[in-house]
DNA sequence: CTTGAGCGG
């Protein structure tokens, strides 16, 4: 009786951006150096734990680094920590830009309501 | 040979 609005078939995606940050082992990093690069990143980070995913960002036109990248650890202590460190500090001549990072992935096709999912369903 | 806020595949 109190759920009028509950919705028998919505599909949304597995990873959906709910506008909070929910990988808080997953850091967003920009205010990166153009001559920054993975190697560079894990390495600097990993001072701080350890890091399971270093992703740099790179221009699909050019091939060089778009400046930002993404810093993933084993632990959220140890992303919350780096952040924290390096949040703000400067890194290769430029300053640092540290994020929690959102939930995205390239199986997050972005959310896809579907309103009318009773019954008629054709391709 | 270039640029500088940001959230990727």
């Amino acid at each position: 009786m109190l759920l009028r609005f509950s919705r028998p078939s919505l599909l949304y995606s597995r990873t959906f951006c709910t506008g909070n940050p929910s990988s808080d082992s997953k850091l967003f990093v920009a205010g990166l150096s153009w001559a920054v690069d993975e190697r560079s990143l894990k390495d600097a980070f990993s001072f701080f734990g350890d890091v399971t995913e270093v992703r740099i960002m790179y221009d699909k036109n050019s091939g060089r680094s778009r400046g930002f990248g993404f810093v993933s650890f084993s632990r959220t202590d140890e992303a919350r920590s780096a952040k924290d460190a390096m949040d703000g500090k400067a890194f290769m001549g430029r300053p640092l830009k540290i994020s929690f990072a959102l939930e995205k992935s390239r199986d997050a096709p972005v959310v896809v309501p579907r309103l009318s999912t009773s019954g008629d369903s054709n391709s």
